[in-house]
DNA sequence: CGGGATCCATTGCGATACTG
DNA sequence: CAGTATCGCAATGGATCCCG
């Protein structure tokens, strides 16, 4: 499902409109992994608040990325999985993980010097 | 070149860290098809303030992913270009680039509808 | 447990003016 | 041209309380 934003000419403003946010990306990183409970996001992502990471979460789904489940139990538990259209990111997610590997073995030689 | 920061345990957060920001990704962008001058990236990237601009320019540049070229005219002229740091992102934006081409058929063909 | 609602401090950022 | 400096507002985000 795709909702409608004004979408930019250029196609990586497209993208950075959906996810050119540090928490989102964080996000999307952690979901790539299987679904994810509100508590389980809270804990992963380190220094985010409550609101910010439900801000975040509403705007995803809004956009179509994630899909919200809610388990009808007591206590309650919401569930946050990848849409397939969150799904295509993680090419995205993949590459910038790879990027940051070698980021940091060249930091490591940098220091060892 | 490479400025030690604390880098995070996840990668994709090390990442995030150089490039988890709006204006950051377009900036690379921008200088992914060559050097561009200060006003050229003020011209291109709509909405953004000179200082917020300078700000993230200094900021890609501490981190090693921008180079910054002063040619001594009159008038002055400054050229940012990417490093071969920046340069290794080029898969980044490229990713997202697509991604963004392909949401946007997906958009076209929703609006048909 | 997973939020919604408030209130408030902090900051981000735009606008403007000035300079080498 | 490519900035720096300053000011002031608006928005972001943190903290807290409450609820189904």
């Amino acid at each position: 499902m795709i909702v409608k934003k004004d979408l930019p000419a250029c196609p990586v403003a497209t993208t950075v409109g959906l996810i050119g946010n540090k928490w989102k990306l964080l996000i999307l990183r952690d979901v790539l992994g299987g679904a994810k409970r509100f508590g389980e996001l809270h804990k992963s992502l380190e220094g985010i608040s409550q609101k910010v990471l439900t801000d975040n979460l509403r705007s995803m789904e809004e956009d179509g990325l994630l899909t919200r489940t809610v388990f009808p139990e007591v206590p309650p538990r919401v569930e946050y999985s990848l849409s397939r259209l969150g799904d295509s990111m993680r090419p995205i997610i993949k590459n910038m993980e790879e990027w940051g590997l070698k980021y940091k073995e060249l930091a490591a030689k940098a220091t060892q010097e």
